[in-house]
DNA sequence: ACTCCACAGGAATAACCGGGCG
DNA sequence: CGCCCGGTTATTCCTGTGGAGT
């Protein structure tokens, strides 16, 4: 890249009209104070949650819904403004807000909440470490530490499916349990947030009747409903008349396509916005948007593959090199390519495992026929293009000499 | 009606790792 | 230091299965 270019992009950054007046309304991060359809739901959590005001426990709350259907931000809002009233009213509840995604295992979860709680600064006796404690000792730590206090806590979990998932519901067992020992003095009440309507059965009985004491269910947006939410985000984060009509209304339409994500929807927007920046357009016409589609699934895939093992790698080059994609020719040529480059193979069964993970990121998708005498086995295809498997490879120097061979 | 392919995918278990504990 | 603990990856062993051939 020339000097050139750069100064153009600097020179364009400070005196080029951009289109975008406040960016950080389109990023994940921006709640709106208030969100548009979720009235319902936001009043049923603010009404479960002010029983606490008054001393007593809260009921469970279960809420289900698709990716960007607005949970956790209507969550947070009610729990924003929950902490305002309480303290403003001099109540002391302890709200904890964990995503257990980011966590990522159960041990952080529990880590995350002794932090939040502030246990490691208050309480040394029952400090959670970062790790070595067993689960059921850190449990039993930040349990203690409750009890001792006699604190009212609500923890909310966001995508507690993926707790629940690794380390099945031992955890939510003891919280839920828990109240039976704190004599009324204090209480723990749990929000659960689940992107997945199938998280209910992955539970233990127990633990899931007293768990769903409440349920809501958020409904993904209706076409029409995007176009509001989208209108009114354009509204505050762009310059007048830069959006069209149109562009908004095929936003939405193709967000809506796919279960309604509102977020998807803003983030389409935002980067079809900052791609006709870079083409110093007046306007975000449609075409932009289109641009956007292929841009954001292009980086994600990129960064998938780019990130994952060398084996996971080397299934995917099998896979787009195979011809029938079926399970045993995938894995052949999956072991003939390891040979090539001095790599131990691992076993089959390994293998249609990392095939179903890549499965579930969407890189590949498979299909299991049936070919009666034939056997059982997957058809599998790649999904993604090519040239973007090509170029997410193309750093690693293990595989350049395997890479090249496919078309 | 029966066989039997070519796997799918569950269960148990091992090997290894990072990190606190005594 | 060796040990324990939980997480992750991988292996071994296994049972299950839809339908083309016979």
């Amino acid at each position: 890249m020339s000097d050139d270019i750069l100064d153009n992009i600097f020179e364009n950054a400070v005196k080029g009209k951009s289109l975008i007046k406040n960016r950080k309304i389109l990023t994940i991060d921006y709640i709106p104070q208030k969100l548009q359809f979720r009235d319902e739901e936001t009043t049923t959590i603010a009404q479960t949650l002010s029983v606490s005001l008054k001393g007593a426990r809260p009921s469970n709350l279960l809420l289900f819904g698709k990716p960007g259907t607005g949970k956790t931000a209507v969550v947070k809002n009610v729990i924003n403004k929950f902490k305002e009233k309480s303290t403003e009213l001099g109540v002391e509840v302890i709200v904890v807000f964990i995503n257990a995604k980011i966590a990522n295992t159960a041990y952080k979860v529990l880590y995350e909440i002794a932090e939040e709680m502030n246990i490691n600064k208050t309480d040394k006796k029952n400090q959670v470490y970062f790790t070595g404690l067993s689960l059921g000792e850190a449990t039993n730590r930040i349990l203690d530490f409750i009890k001792k206090r006699q604190l009212h806590v609500i923890f909310v979990i966001d995508e507690i499916d993926s707790l629940v998932d690794k380390n099945g519901d031992d955890i939510l067992y003891n919280f839920t349990r828990a109240n039976e020992h704190f004599q009324e003095v204090g209480f723990i009440s749990i929000i659960g947030i689940s992107n997945s309507l199938t998280f209910k059965d992955k539970l233990d009985p127990r633990v899931r009747s007293s768990l769903s004491e409440e349920e809501i269910v958020f409904n993904p947006y209706k076409i029409h409903q995007l176009q509001k939410i989208l209108s009114e985000r354009v509204k505050l984060a762009f310059h007048d008349d830069v959006v069209t009509e149109g562009t908004i209304n095929l936003c939405a339409a193709i967000a809506g396509k796919d279960n309604g994500d509102a977020r998807k929807a803003i983030d389409l927007l935002r980067v079809a916005a900052e791609i006709a920046e870079i083409d110093k357009d007046t306007k975000v016409y449609e075409k932009y948007i289109r641009l956007a589609q292929h841009k954001i699934e292009k980086d994600t895939n990129f960064e998938i593959i780019k990130n994952s093992t060398t084996h996971t790698k080397i299934v995917l080059l099998a896979i787009a090199k195979s011809k029938n994609g079926n399970t045993g020719e995938v894995y052949e040529i999956y072991s003939s390519l390891c040979k090539h480059i001095d790599n131990e193979s691992l076993t089959q069964r390994r293998i249609t495992q990392i095939i179903n993970e890549l499965d579930q990121l969407g890189l590949i998708s498979t299909n299991i026929v049936n070919q009666g005498r034939y056997g059982r086995s997957q058809k599998i295809k790649i999904t993604i293009p090519i040239s973007t498997l090509k170029e997410a490879l193309f750093d690693d120097h293990l595989l350049s000499t395997i890479t090249t061979t496919i078309d």
